[in-house]
DNA sequence: ATAAAATTCTTATATAATGATAATTTATAG
DNA sequence: CTATAAATTATCATTATATAAGAATTTTAT
């Protein structure tokens, strides 16, 4: 363990499952002596990437809180994007769900969410949380703009039940790669239905989706194109406001860099 | 710079009004030869606290959305209080925004908060933010908990105006302990007013208030003991599930350690 | 296709991390 | 209030890692 692998490891134990560790379950767990656990604990705590809580319990700490709020009020996709939330929730025929995802590593992450309030059921899309990768028309919006070598080394990565599944997966992914939408139900939480479409900027390098997500019971055929026209516009607007932050970070920097 | 300070100063140079940073950038601003920033940089980058955005510039990565979302799940505080901010914003007399706030290292940070939808105008109060530790009522109802030494170190980190100052600082503190609640006017932001109540958990080491902010305008006299009513009726519960989700806790840890 | 910029690699040397153990502080129970 | 256990910090010889200058390579822009 060395460099800021050793600080990661202890936060990867956090969870939200398990959010608080003693120095001891930490040694233990990592298989590393509890001096050198104490001795980096305290450095975290420092820092406030930790904090101790009661007994002699850890938990993280709130720089996480702080920089979160600063991807917030910077990222250039969350910006773009977060405020539309609510207003494609509005338009759309019935209540839903709507997220912001892109790719984070190898999992699809939601970076922003909006949930009507007559929305009563229970999602898995909420801000921060991982996504699985080949499920869900979040997603799978994200994925059908990766091609070749990459796609190959993603799919890889997954457990397809079989040969077919895999060959029949990457087969609708073209297609709906063609069509520039997708959808798919039930295959994140039972009972839900997903649309989405892709939003990309490639100088900077965001490969994301924009989706809504509906209960399968509200749902009629006649809503369909309302949905796919929402998404689109939307999706437009998500991509133009990104291009306009683009142009003010680039006017930024080079404000602040000539005045050097 | 060594251990973890390495990678926090970097960190730190992350703001929100500068969120993306070359490495020459970051190279000259720490004084420290590129080649070392680059391989600190890709390690972060490796571990998703950084992430290369266009150009040749990097950005804070996603790592910060993801456990910023496991405390939001965990932290007892923000499980406690945050669902109870919007029912106090609904009966509040007034439109108001909500808050809820702890002392983080000498400062105090909003950990979550409440904006009616009637609420015009931009405050200063929205989580993850930095609070002055001095001022407001926000704050003041966290540092009146604070006695003693600890009490002194904090104060000596401001600058008060005069010593006149200071000392009715310090006599208007003590007063407010008494009363168990405060109030205070314009000293955040201009034309609002702010009404808090102290929060807090010996055992799990939570220092912290629910406080309600309005627009001077909109405020009667005749408010005021609703106001005060609302506030400490939801202090009170937040302090009561405070206490169950500690006790879930050590329930929980109790149950895990004795598995193994 | 070329030049410039960005990034990675290589290396000897300096510096810091490790972990066993001891010392100290803090919490807990009687 | 004291005794005991638990938690935390300190010490230090050893080992491992980070550093930084410069060269080499890759990427980007023209």
């Amino acid at each position: 363990m060395s460099g800021f692998q050793r600080y990661k490891k202890i936060l990867d134990l956090f969870s939200e499952e398990r959010s608080s560790w003693t120095v001891l379950e930490i040694s233990k767990s990592l298989k590393t002596p509890s001096s050198t656990i104490y001795r980096i604990v305290r450095e975290m705590v420092t820092a406030e990437f930790l904090e101790s809580a009661s007994g002699s319990y850890f938990r993280l700490g709130p720089a996480f809180i702080k920089f979160n709020r600063i991807i917030n009020f910077s990222d250039p996709l969350v910006r773009a994007g977060q405020p539309f939330l609510k207003k494609l929730a509005n338009e759309n025929p019935i209540t839903s769900v709507n997220v912001l995802a892109r790719l984070y590593g190898n999992n699809v992450m939601c970076v922003a969410d909006y949930k009507n309030p007559t929305f009563k059921k229970n999602t898995s899309y909420q801000r921060g949380k991982l996504m699985p990768l080949i499920y869900g028309a979040t997603s799978r919006a994200i994925i059908m703009q990766i091609t070749g070598k990459r796609l190959e080394n993603l799919i890889n990565l997954e457990n397809f039940k079989s040969d077919e599944n895999k060959t029949n997966f990457l087969r609708d992914l073209k297609s709906d790669r063609k069509k520039g939408y997708c959808f798919t139900e039930g295959q994140v939480d039972k009972g839900l239905i997903g649309f989405a479409v892709s939003i990309s900027n490639k100088k900077l390098g965001i490969i994301a989706s924009l989706s809504s997500i509906f209960n399968l019971d509200d749902f009629l055929l006649e809503h369909e194109p309302i949905i796919y026209a929402n998404l689109t516009t939307y999706g437009l607007l998500v991509e133009k406001y990104i291009n306009e932050i683009f142009d003010d970070i680039q006017k930024y920097h080079h404000e602040t860099n000539s005045i050097r």
